[in-house]
DNA sequence: ATTTCAAGCTTGACTAGTTCAAGCTTGATC
DNA sequence: GATCAAGCTTGAACTAGTCAAGCTTGAAAT
């Protein structure tokens, strides 16, 4: 049942294996410097696709996920406090999502929280660069 | 509140986003491929770490989980016939987990399955093991 | 204008996944 | 032997996520 003449396929799955480990490292580190600023891994992934003013559709895209997840995920930042949703200028049937002063500061130190320690803090400046041009060829831009 | 003189942050908040980017992309991967044989993403998981005869314990520490959480996923799958719980050789307080021949035959499918159009399929064979280098100096092995 | 259709969002029902605390059996240690 | 820790399971609770249905509104066609 083993397929030793197939060193390609191999060493891909080892690949896929590799960036699967590198990707539940972030997971976790994520979900660790969410926890201790209160908030879940979701949460924090919608703090830090919050560019700016957005809809809700827009949010939803950003964190690949249903448009009704979207509305569970920013009611739990609504009651904390940290968003508001706002009547859209243009669209009466959008809402337009506003970080408020508080949110902004925490989305500021979230994102200070997952640089420090990052599980790429192995690699230096350059590796990082390299890393960096590897990835953006590999992601299928849809 | 910006901070424009802090180039090296910035760039690595993009690595981050990169790298997020990419294992978003992998985990959608899994999960459709996991769909088209029955099964869900965790439990594809499962059956991807599930190497050789492990504990509980160890396929929860492989999966990066809580034994519990093990626990309810082995059920999902034994009661496909695809896993076997067993009595531990030396140790009677634990199980001893093995593949049953169709769950052997199904992993060996799911792992041709995740190879084949995968989210690094756009790289070259050369550039897979540059990215393999970095990526295992990047993992932190705890 | 009016109708029709699509877009944006929410709600409710449902499922999977996850953690935690509690409890049971067994192994190891003293 | 008694005690404590390890391995696993159970049950309760919660997060996250999907889907279908429904409401309001915008856009387009008639």
């Amino acid at each position: 049942m083993t397929t030793p003449l197939e060193p390609p396929a191999i060493a891909e799955r080892e690949l896929c294996g590799l960036v699967n480990g590198l990707a539940q490292q972030i997971a976790d580190h994520v979900r660790e410097r969410a926890i201790t600023l209160g908030l879940t891994a979701a949460q924090a992934t919608a703090l830090r696709e919050m560019t700016g003013p957005m809809t809700m559709r827009e949010l939803a895209e950003r964190m690949s996920c249903e448009p009704s997840n979207a509305t569970f995920i920013v009611d739990k930042l609504e009651k904390q406090g940290l968003i508001e949703r706002r009547a859209h200028p243009t669209d009466r049937r959008a809402k337009q999502l506003v970080l408020t002063l508080e949110g902004n500061v925490l989305r500021e130190r979230l994102l200070e929280l997952l640089v420090q320690d990052s599980p790429l803090a192995g690699l230096t400046a350059q590796q990082q660069r390299a890393l960096q041009d590897l990835l953006e060829q590999a992601i299928i831009r849809p």
